[in-house]
DNA sequence: CCGTATCCAACTAGATACTG
DNA sequence: CAGTATCTAGTTGGATACGG
């Protein structure tokens, strides 16, 4: 760099360039930042799940607490709908609205781009690990 | 499960249609799920950063030790790399990789569509908040 | 200026037990 | 089955102080 881009006066005026005050990206991660809130998403978008469906899809297993949880608060911002039947035993069903999938469009396209770029992350972390042996807080 | 619902078969088959192990989500989430990381990669499609400029440009104010072991995370995974400058003043300069660009801009789409939909999440948590007065776990 | 180290507060998540 | 409540462990994040 040094010789091209020289006296930087302004550079790009240090701001990012969605305008306002916020870019949506600290409410963005807030809501959908949750450790099980996209992949409930993600779930539902192949359609209408029951809790344990829900709860036994999702790897890694998650609570019934987190569960219930996550889509309460999924539902409370309208990305999902909470249907309960009044069948013996109770069923209660679960299913993205119009601005859920909308989301969930956005969000599966970051999860494949992950699972596209996973090789080069990983040599990525190599290299790094090799050239700082003594890196905490990895 | 007995009268009412019966057996349910295959129903969509209980997969989320990404098909294998991983639908990538997780591993996405814990790579740029973090309070700052999506902030600092946006500010830094803007251009080229130095430490502190990083620092006051991310809204709500980052510790040193937070932004510190977010972009050290973020180099480690090839999203952006950290030059230092021998001046004197250090100088430490931050720069996107093409990888980290591509992310970005899908965390851009993501942010820009919480954005557009702001204001109807608004409208669903209030209705939500008006019609479950006693929901804990807010 | 750019970080690292330490300590501490707050939040998140799991296990378990109990209710409708 | 579908939660709720409680308690606890682990993790994340902030303040501060100090070193290169």
């Amino acid at each position: 760099m040094s010789a091209g881009h020289t006296d930087v006066t302004e550079e790009q005026e240090l701001v990012c360039d969605t305008p306002p005050d916020e870019c949506g990206v600290r409410d963005l991660v807030d809501r959908i930042g949750g450790k099980w809130s996209a992949y409930v998403l993600v779930e539902l978008a192949a359609g209408m799940r029951r809790f344990k469906e829900l709860q036994r899809a999702i790897p890694g297993g998650v609570s019934q607490r987190m569960l219930t949880l996550t889509v309460r608060h999924l539902e409370r911002d309208g990305l999902l709908t909470r249907t309960v039947r009044p069948t013996v035993p109770p069923q209660v069903e679960y299913e993205l609205t119009e601005m859920g999938r909308d989301c969930t469009t956005l969000i599966r396209a970051l999860a494949d781009w992950e699972v596209a770029h996973r090789p080069a992350i990983t040599a990525h972390r190599a290299a790094f690990d090799a050239a700082n042996p003594g890196f905490t807080g990895r």
